[in-house]
DNA sequence: GCGGGTGCTTGATCTTGGTCAAGTGATGAC
DNA sequence: GTCATCACTTGACCAAGATCAAGCACCCGC
């Protein structure tokens, strides 16, 4: 009954609340579409054609394209891109890089954007949607303006992880370069945090860190306990 | 005929464009508020009660309550801030103190909740809204993690104006000292900044600045003429 | 008038993190 | 196999900008 692309639209979480006549709609308009690591999804200047929604595998928003390149945000599974340059249908201000290999489904942007003014389920969720992406980029703004850099690198590890005490492993999201102009510091400055952030219980091996205890991270973060 | 309040939604980018029906249902939950100089509106971490939409005056927000402080942008007439947390309910990220004297539309967060679900119009113009506003962020983060102090300075003075040469004048949309930290540099440096500028024809005169010829800033932060 | 608070500027000094350069190890082309 | 490339690390050095400390100018209350 239900058309074959709906139960890729349920994994992403832009979609996955819509009522059925909603999914069918965008159903109809959205394609499938793999992409090979480190491939580009787009650039850049470009006009915006599609919306991209991740159904399996990442990329990363990347700012600047010559020698200065600024890592934005990473994105996995499940989060949509670009919602913001679709809508208005202005140039993308940033480039988007697989950092693995996976799946996207494109909704085309100028289909998007005639659903958003008919469709109060789909419009409503956007903005929602785009609310949560605003509270995240206000985070990273206050983070870089006012965190140093371990600081930050230890907000980092705290934000890959749900947990809140014990060991944790994960992989990063992308190359180490990546995440260190992630979070506003060069590769070099980040190999060297990680080091120093050794004695609190923090192992790197390749592209996955091994945290002894999260609780000793979040320590170095937070207010020292302070008189008054 | 119609409701008193509609020529102040009027005046508000977030409503503007709504259509009759749309404009009279939120004027009947606005009220009209008066805020002076210096006051906080909402401080961080409270659970919203209202969305702001700025008549006249302005504020700034400012992430960060104890000794970092960190300026996030300024907000002037026909603006409207913290849609993303009236939109979630979530709490605030950020305090929000007048720059100015001067009026807001407030639209209580719950009717604003519910509004959104029933009017196309209003959501579509909300996600419109807040695309918008993921894009400045978008372009303050590449400007943070890109561009030199001097650069950013450079940068602020070309985006408070229209014109792209001649002479211009404004003024600040706070004190000195909020600027700088918008920028994300301390009041000393945005100060030595600024004198450095002086023989690019930059002239500060309390909170206003004087920019003989706007080309020449612009030529400060566009990339030399490069060869290749 | 005077005194105190505040925002801004200026100078001297310090520190963080960036830059430059060299070296290692893994990977892939040939 | 060799060689090149590339991510990453490490070290030495440097510089942009932060911090600390006065000093000035303005405003407001008294």
């Amino acid at each position: 009954m239900t058309h074959p692309r709906v139960p890729y639209l349920k994994k992403v979480a832009l979609f996955a609340d819509l009522p059925e006549p909603s999914l069918l709609r965008l159903a109809e308009v959205a394609g499938l579409q793999r992409f090979s690591a480190q491939s580009y999804l787009f650039r850049q200047g470009e006009e915006p054609d599609f919306l991209y929604s991740f159904v399996e595998g990442g990329i990363v928003l990347v700012a600047g394209s010559g020698e200065k390149e600024a890592v934005v945000e990473f994105f996995g599974p499940g989060e949509s891109v670009l919602l913001a340059a679709a809508l208005l249908g202005l140039p993308y201000l940033v480039n988007a890089r697989a950092t693995t290999d996976g799946q996207a489904l494109l909704i085309p942007a100028a289909k998007l954007r005639k659903l958003i003014d008919e469709d109060v389920a789909l419009a409503a969720q956007c903005a929602r949607t785009l609310s949560r992406h605003w509270r995240v980029l206000i985070s990273q703004i206050k983070e870089i303006k006012t965190h140093s850099a371990l600081e930050r690198v230890a907000n980092f590890i705290i934000a890959q992880t749900k947990k809140t005490k014990g060991a944790v492993s994960f992989a990063l999201p992308g190359m180490k370069k990546e995440v260190a102009t992630r979070l506003g510091i060069t590769p070099e400055t980040l190999s060297r945090t990680l080091r120093s952030l050794k004695k609190y219980g923090v192992d790197a091996e390749g592209d996955t860190l091994h945290i002894s205890a999260i609780e000793r991270i979040a320590s170095l973060v937070e207010t020292p306990p302070e008189a008054t």
